[in-house]
DNA sequence: GCCGTTTTCGGCCCGACTGTTTTCAGTCG
C-alpha cells in the first residue's frame, strides 16, 4: 500500500510544480523538491511522527515539517488545496509536453484559458496562440509535435533494451578515429530500473565528425538538437539519445556530471561551492582564480571533495553524500561474488531448454551450486504432477555425477494461495532442496488479506525465498498491494529471503522496497528466474537492482558459501 | 524554505541549446 512517506512526498512535489507555474521563488521550490525526495527516501515511515521527528529529516525545516504534520491529521495539505484552487490540474499536465515548462503553460492559461493538452492542440491548429508573446510559429510547432510524442509513447524503456542500444551507440562511436573515449553514462549507467533516454559521452579533441556520425546513425529519426558540445537526437523507436563530446582531459569531470542523478551532482557542487570551488563537466575550479585543480578522472574530483569514490549506483542523493562524508558506503554486492542461483526453470514447465542445458549453462557461469526450481502443481497450466517432480529429482541426482564442482539443489516455485497457503503438504515439501514461493493470481488483494497471504508464506517452514514479491510487470502491471513493513518484519522474523528477480520486466523487489526490507534485517536472493539460456545474462540487472538497494555480499544469501546456505534453508531461527 | 568550522542573513549548481530575441528567457538535464 502506499506509503505515507510516498504520498506525503507527492504532495510536496504538486506544491513545488504548482509554485513553479504561479511563479513563486525559484529557492523555495527547490526546497520543496529536495524535501520530497528526503520524505520519500525516508527509511521510517512518516505516519505518526510529530513535528520534531519530522525535522530530523534532512531538508525538512519548520514550514516542511508543519505541513507534513498538517498531512499526517488531515491527509492533505491545506496550501496545496488552496493552489489547486487556483491551477487546474490540466495546467500542470500541459508542463509534460516536451520543450514546454510551467511559463508557457501559465501564459497559455492566463491570456487564452487553455487548461488541458487537447485544448492546447486545438488551440494551435486555430491559430489562437499568434502574437502570444514568446510564442513563435517553431513554438507552436515543438509544442504540436510534443503533444504527439507524448500520446504515441514517450514512455521509458526496460533497461535490457537501453542497454543493448546504448553499447551498440558506444561501439560504433568509439571506432571512429578521433574518439578517444566512449562510454554511456546518465541513468542507464546508474542502472536504473526503467531509461527514459540514453546519455552517451565521447572524448576527443575533434567533436565535429564524432557528432556527424552520431546523427547518421541508421536509427537516427529525428535530430533534436546539434552543437558543437552536444546533439540529441531520437531513434526511429521513439527514444531520445543525448551524446556530449568533451575535451579528453575533461573526462572525469564529465562522466561524473553526466552520469548524475541530477540531485546526486547538485549536492557534490554544493560541496565544491562549500570548500571555495568549483565542480562542472570541464572540471573542478579554484572558485576566485578560475584555475583548474583536477578533471581527468572520477576519483579525483570526488577524493578532492573530500570524497570516496562513489558508485553510479548510488548516486541519488538518498543518503549517499552523508555515508561516503563517514566513511561508511557500503561494500555493494556484485555479479562476481555471486556463489549460486536459486530460482531456475526448465522444459518440464514453462523453460523453453532441458535440465541439461540449464544445468550446463549454471556451470558456466562458475556457479557453485544451481537450483532448478519447476512450477508446482496449482499453476494449472503447466501440468505439473507428484510423478513428474519425483522424476526430475532422479535426474538432478544422476546429472550431478558429471558436475563435481557444482551443486545441483533440486527446488520448486510453489503458489502462495489466496490464504496463504502452498502446493503440497510437508511431508512433500520437506523433499526438496530449497522453495521458492510465489504470487501468480489474484493480484488485487485488498492490502490487509495479501499482507496475511505473504506473512503466511513466510511462516511456512519450507518456504525459503520469496519470489518476485511484489509481482509487477514493469509497465504492464502494478505492484500488488501489502503492507510491506509488516511483511518484511515476518520475513526478518522467520529467515525467510526476500527474492530479487533479475527480469528486466520484473526487478522485483524494486530497489526502494530492497532498502526498507534492509532496514528491518531481511535477507536476499538474487536470482535469473531463468526460463532459457540467454536469461542467464539478466543477472547484471538484478545485481545492478541489488546494488540500488545498498546491498553487501552478506545480504545475499546466495553469495554465501554453500553450508552456511544450508544453515539458513533449515530456517531454524 | 533551508542552512551555517566564514554566516541566524544571504546565499542557494552549472552549462548547452533553442527560439524569439537585439541581449536573453525558457527549458532541459
Amino acid at each position: 500500500m502506499a506509503r505515507a512517506n510516498d504520498e506525503a512526498a507527492a504532495l510536496i512535489q504538486e506544491l513545488a510544480d504548482l509554485l513553479s507555474i504561479t511563479g513563486g521563488d525559484a529557492f523555495k521550490i527547490r526546497a520543496y523538491e529536495k524535501a520530497a525526495r528526503a520524505v520519500a527516501g525516508h527509511p521510517d515511515d512518516i505516519a505518526g511522527m510529530d513535528l520534531a521527528g519530522l525535522r530530523t529529516i534532512p531538508t525538512v525545516g519548520e514550514a516542511i515539517a508543519k505541513k507534513l504534520l498538517d498531512y499526517n491529521t488531515t491527509g492533505t495539505i491545506r496550501q496545496v488545496e488552496e493552489l489547486r484552487a487556483q491551477i487546474p490540474a490540466g495546467v500542470r499536465a500541459l508542463t509534460a509536453i516536451p520543450t514546454l515548462g510551467p511559463k508557457k503553460a501559465l501564459a497559455v492559461y492566463e491570456e487564452l484559458g487553455i487548461s488541458s493538452v487537447p485544448e492546447l492542440a486545438e488551440a494551435i491548429q486555430a491559430g489562437r496562440l499568434r502574437g502570444l508573446k514568446g510564442f513563435g510559429a517553431k513554438t507552436e510547432q515543438n509544442i504540436l509535435h510534443g503533444i504527439e510524442l507524448m500520446q504515441q509513447s514517450g514512455e521509458r524503456v526496460l533497461i535490457d533494451v537501453a542497454t543493448d542500444l546504448a553499447e551498440e551507440i558506444v561501439a560504433a562511436l568509439a571506432a571512429l578515429p578521433g574518439c578517444l573515449r566512449c562510454t554511456y553514462a546518465g541513468s542507464l549507467r546508474r542502472m536504473r530500473e526503467t531509461i527514459g533516454d540514453i546519455d552517451v559521452l565521447a572524448a576527443s579533441a575533434e567533436p565535429g565528425p564524432i557528432m556527424a556520425a552520431f546523427t547518421a546513425l541508421p536509427f537516427t529519426a529525428e535530430v533534436i538538437a546539434s552543437g558543437e558540445k552536444k546533439t540529441s537526437i531520437r531513434t526511429t523507436k521513439g527514444l531520445q539519445v543525448d551524446l556530449r563530446v568533451v575535451p579528453p582531459e575533461s573526462w572525469g569531470a564529465a562522466l561524473q556530471y553526466f552520469t548524475g542523478s541530477q540531485a546526486h551532482n547538485i549536492r557534490t557542487r554544493e560541496i565544491a561551492v562549500r570548500a571555495g570551488l568549483k565542480l562542472s563537466e570541464y572540471g573542478l575550479f579554484d572558485a576566485e582564480s578560475g584555475e583548474l585543480i583536477v578533471s581527468e578522472t572520477e576519483e579525483e574530483v570526488y577524493e578532492r571533495l573530500g570524497l570516496p569514490w562513489i558508485p553510479p549506483v548510488l548516486r541519488e542523493d538518498r543518503g549517499e553524500i552523508e555515508a561516503a562524508l563517514k566513511g561508511a558506503l557500503p561494500r555493494l554486492v556484485t555479479v562476481d561474488d555471486l556463489r549460486g542461483d536459486l530460482h531456475s526453470h526448465t522444459d518440464l514447465t514453462d523453460g523453453i531448454a532441458t535440465l541439461e542445458e540449464m544445468v550446463e549453462a549454471a556451470a558456466a557461469r562458475g556457479l557453485e551450486y544451481y537450483a532448478i526450481t519447476d512450477h508446482a502443481p496449482n499453476l494449472f497450466m503447466q501440468r505439473m504432477t507428484d510423478e513428474k517432480m519425483l522424476a526430475q529429482r532422479e535426474q538432478v541426482r544422476a546429472l550431478q555425477k558429471r558436475y563435481p564442482d557444482l551443486t545441483l539443489l533440486h527446488g520448486t516455485e510453489l503458489n502462495i494461495d489466496p490464504e496463504g497457503g502452498v502446493d503440497w503438504d510437508a511431508d512433500f515439501l520437506s523433499g526438496f532442496d530449497v522453495c521458492v514461493a510465489s504470487i501468480h493470481s489474484h493480484f488485487t488483494q485488498d492490502p490487509a488479506e495479501m499482507t496475511r497471504r505473504l506473512i503466511r508464506a513466510c511462516e511456512n517452514p519450507y518456504v525459503h525465498v520469496i519470489g518476485h514479491p511484489t509481482a509487477r510487470s514493469i509497465g504492464k502491471r502494478r505492484p500488488v498491494d501489502a503492507d510491506w513493513d509488516e511483511v518484511f518484519k515476518a520475513a526478518a522474523r522467520t529467515g525467510t529471503a526476500m527474492e530479487i528477480d533479475s527480469f528486466p520486466d520484473r526487478l522485483d523487489l524494486p530497489a526502494d522496497l530492497i532498502r526498507r526490507a534492509l532496514h528491518h534485517g531481511v535477507k536476499f536472493s538474487v536470482d535469473t528466474d531463468a526460463h532459457s539460456l540467454g536469461h542467464h545474462r539478466n543477472i547484471r540487472y538484478g545485481i545492478g537492482t541489488a546494488q540500488r538497494g545498498w546491498l553487501t555480499p552478506d545480504d545475499v544469501i546466495n553469495t554465501w558459501p554453500l553450508e552456511r546456505l544450508r544453515t539458513f534453508l533449515k530456517k531454524t531461527t
